[in-house]
DNA sequence: GAGTGGTCTAGACCACTGT
DNA sequence: CAGTGGTCTAGACCACTCC
């Protein structure tokens, strides 16, 4: 009858995950350094060890500490922000307005759409194709009705080293919209060479203007592990529509990015007011 | 004693954890719909409370479960996504055109700068403001020292029924830039009328763009309950950087949003090609 | 009041790391 | 091999919900 110590009715793995948050976040306990054992837990707040093990898994799963057999348990050191996705107006145009270059042209910017933080040659690309029926969500972004046939490509680079996924992503797009050119059905085009807008091209569609949202969402055991992301790191997803200049959307493209190692960043531009404040337009650093 | 069940090194709670997420997926268990119950698990795995508690800690801190007192686990039901935020340079453009309107021009805009998805009055605003020094973050996106004196301005908009946060926004811009204008260090004047960019105006400032970068967290137990987020649901954070026309970073912006509810949306508009392919919409030309 | 999930204990054994 | 974290059990009591 050790019940007495639940003064406030808050629960004692609460009360030590609580602590153990402070002092982690005053700086007491560094990034990687070493947190108590369980047992020097056990002993300070006088109690046995599922209440000190359930405090660690709460840490563990808000992403501040990280957990290994033998070793104790540390700090967990967020990475660097690798990996700046960029969405600018201008890139989309260059694309598309390659699309409409001869062949030659085209293949010279060949796969490497993406600046990833990566060299591309150590990297393996991989990409397939089914044909998959649509599920309401995807039938809702189409106005198709559900189980209409949808061409699905996946794409995904790998860090061949270490295995690790560094892109990551699930394009749609409407059978009926491509079958007049038989090439994009077959999986040995695959990745379609010169991009999809050439490809688009090929069968009359001509994109206008492209709609993306931004949500994030917690990983799958399996997204973790082809991410080899830590535990308790949300998982950040970009929908894009393409929408052709009839107004359908073509093509529905779902992105997933880490989220402790991505930020998606964009840039406004504002035109200038009408008279010139400031005599001195000075310097535009960047 | 019962050691034999362990098959392949997985833990059985990760077992148990696996089979429920399965049915979960495929639909067995509905959005909503109430899981077994521990004794029925236990019973079913023949193992005693604590894997398959551990098992539906797991599913919880995944988003894909709630659990109560004395009501049975329930499939989580997913909220609509209400909060949509976009993200427009329209709409930034015009607030800045509006920053050089007349005083009463600008007072209708008011506070109502961002739709959201809930009645205004149903709302209740707060702004405070505190002058702090510049951690090495902030130091670094100012490019001042570490140290160098800010002025922090909170933003809150609750809604006052429920009392569920609706937006939170906190902005920082060096107090070295504003204080040519005394009334923007006056708390009586939170928050600032007419909006920022007049305010900015008064002290010389005109802002040149709008850099923006998105990340994913995991939200403190204080995010969370403002928020009153489930478990297991990551917060969205979007840092705004204003930046003058002179290249200066002039006010650092970040919001958060809770990741089930929001998206963060923005169009790219692309320019037609030159040869106008399609005569009329509808015909498939090749 | 019956059934649910929440918390905690005491003890056992295992897997792994580091020295 | 000493110390660490990981897993599981059996049992107890509590807080809460729902009928």
């Amino acid at each position: 009858m050790t019940a007495e110590r639940t003064l406030g009715t808050v629960a004692l793995h609460d009360q030590i995950a609580d602590d153990l948050r402070e002092r982690i976040a005053s700086g007491e306990y560094a990034p990687g350094a070493t947190l108590p054992s369980v047992r020097q837990l056990q002993d300070k707040w006088k109690c046995s060890d599922g209440p000190v093990r359930d405090a660690l898994t709460i840490l563990r799963n808000e992403g501040r500490i990280i957990q290994s057999r033998g070793a104790p348990a540390r700090v967990r050191i967020a990475p660097e922000r690798a990996l700046s996705i960029s969405i600018t107006p201008e890139a989309a145009q260059t694309q598309k307005d390659l699309a409409l270059r001869p062949q030659n042209e085209r293949a010279e910017t060949g796969a490497s759409e993406l600046a990833l933080g990566v060299p591309i040659d150590q990297t393996a690309f991989t990409a397939t194709y089914t044909r998959v029926p649509a599920d309401r969500e995807l039938a809702g972004e189409f106005e198709l009705q559900a189980g209409a046939e949808l061409l699905r490509r996946e794409y995904r680079t790998v860090h061949s080293e270490s295995d690790r996924l560094v892109l990551s992503s699930v394009s749609h797009i409407p059978i009926a919209l491509v079958e007049g050119n038989p090439d994009l059905l077959d999986e040995k085009n695959e990745p379609w060479p010169g991009g999809h807008w050439h490809q688009l091209y090929t069968v009359g569609i001509e994109i206008d203007r492209i709609e993306s949202s931004i949500t994030a969402i917690q990983p799958t055991p399996r997204q973790r592990q082809d991410w080899k992301m830590d535990p308790g790191v949300p998982l950040l997803c970009l929908r894009s529509l393409s929408i052709d200049t009839e107004g359908r959307v073509v093509e529905v493209a779902d992105s997933t990015y880490p989220g402790d190692r991505t930020a998606i960043s964009f840039t406004q531009q504002l035109s200038r007011w009408p008279t010139t404040r400031r005599a001195r337009p000075g310097r535009k650093a960047v």
